[in-house]
DNA sequence: GCTCATTCGTCAGTCGTTCACATATTCTTT
DNA sequence: AAAGAATATGTGAACGACTGACGAATGAGC
């Protein structure tokens, strides 16, 4: 998984690679544009590769589909948790603890929201505008679903190493389905309703807490990689 | 949700109804055979269509779309506990309780694994081709994605009922997410490896066990409804 | 500069799905 | 029993995402 890593960093790029991040980029910002614009339904692959002067068939040599595309931006963030996550190099010290970096990823995802832009009003309609759509079309369920899967068992994966145990470590496996699934709940009560005065960040890392403070309190003090 | 609910019961169905009950039984009749033998893509609806003698625009009629109807056999039961579930009348009698209820329908999921029956063998292959089938076709992805929502949802809102909390709180909300992921983790452990000694139902309770466990004791108290 | 692999465009096609409209079948009412 | 309403089904056409085969262009390496 995960497989772009390079963009602004291996400075020996060819000229190929710049121009294939070149149109990649293009496609996500026009699509994203015309989505917002038009709707997901409403905008024909058609639409976007007239922007761009390639083909649909050339568009689906990028992403995998047209719902890819349209959760590249979404994706790009996660597989750089998910990178660090299976970093093998990775060391229990400070800040490589899996809880921890799933909550610095939840404190980038909800400081987007709660640091006031001009763009953060947009930002969140076009978040609820997604939500609609993928409530509706049955390929952005399943890329949005297959994201969430990655993330998982990425998660899944990375505390049952953090414990010692097998990579498909049951108990693992559940603690990740609460982080994530919590994550997944206060997103969706933080989209349905007004902010109401508390910080997103907060909401999402509460429930971090809450997950947390519910493990057997030997597991949870090996998860958290305290010291006796 | 979970619209239908008569087929042996209700004795006063018109003709229509009944006419309609057989020709969607024998469209999943029909199409769990062609799906065994050809393959989910390898069938198209044309070729289940031939057999039943119905045009694809009346079959989706009835099936909202091909992966609804191949997700028919296991979406029947389901709708079955869902209307266990949200029945107003239910009481947290014995038997009426909502982690009860779910104990029992993963006892008759498991069960259905667990007796050997001559079809046993065939029942299992059919579900280990259907997780391949699920984890290629987009469509079939989010047919199932949402399945596994409803689910969660219905007893999410159940045991926030039974603490008598709002509809949409939270901690329900998360254990019925830990609910549905165990399940899952076992199923799909099952049928990843031989079942060595172990029974499908034993392993799928255990974990509800597990999860019922992890919860601080006096909601756990709550849920399960036990007397002081 | 020449070869080679990769990348892209073109063309044609499949399949699921939707829509509008006409037809047929069942239910209801008189 | 027959007329009329309601519902189910068939027909024909179209759309759009996606796939495959094939040839042309383009950048990479010698």
């Amino acid at each position: 998984m995960s497989v772009r890593a390079n963009e602004a960093n291996s400075p020996a790029t060819s000229l190929r690679e710049r121009k294939k991040a070149k149109t990649r980029a293009l496609l996500i910002e026009v699509s994203q544009r015309l989505f917002a614009e038009r709707g997901y339904d409403g905008t024909t692959l058609d639409d976007i590769c007239d922007e761009v002067e390639i083909t649909p068939q050339t568009l689906l040599r990028y992403f995998e589909s047209k719902a890819h595309l349209a959760l590249a931006p979404a994706r790009d963030p996660q597989d750089r948790l998910v990178d660090l996550l299976e970093d093998p190099e990775r060391e229990a010290g400070v800040g490589g603890d899996t809880i921890e970096l799933w909550r610095r990823f939840l404190e980038r995802e909800g400081d987007a929201v709660d640091t006031p832009t001009g763009l953060t009003t947009t930002y969140l309609q076009n978040l609820r505008a997604f939500r609609r759509w993928t409530d509706r079309d049955p390929v952005l369920i399943a890329a949005s679903s297959d994201l969430e899967r990655a993330l998982r068992d990425a998660l899944a994966a990375a505390l049952a190493a953090d414990r010692g145990a097998p990579t498909d470590d049951l108990h693992s496996m559940l603690i990740a389905a609460l982080l994530v699934a919590g994550r997944g709940a206060v997103w969706d009560r933080w989209l349905d309703r007004p902010p109401e005065g508390g910080s997103l960040t907060g909401d999402l890392l509460s429930v971090v807490d809450y997950a947390v403070e519910r493990l057997p309190r030997s597991s949870a003090r090996r998860l958290l990689r305290l010291v006796e």
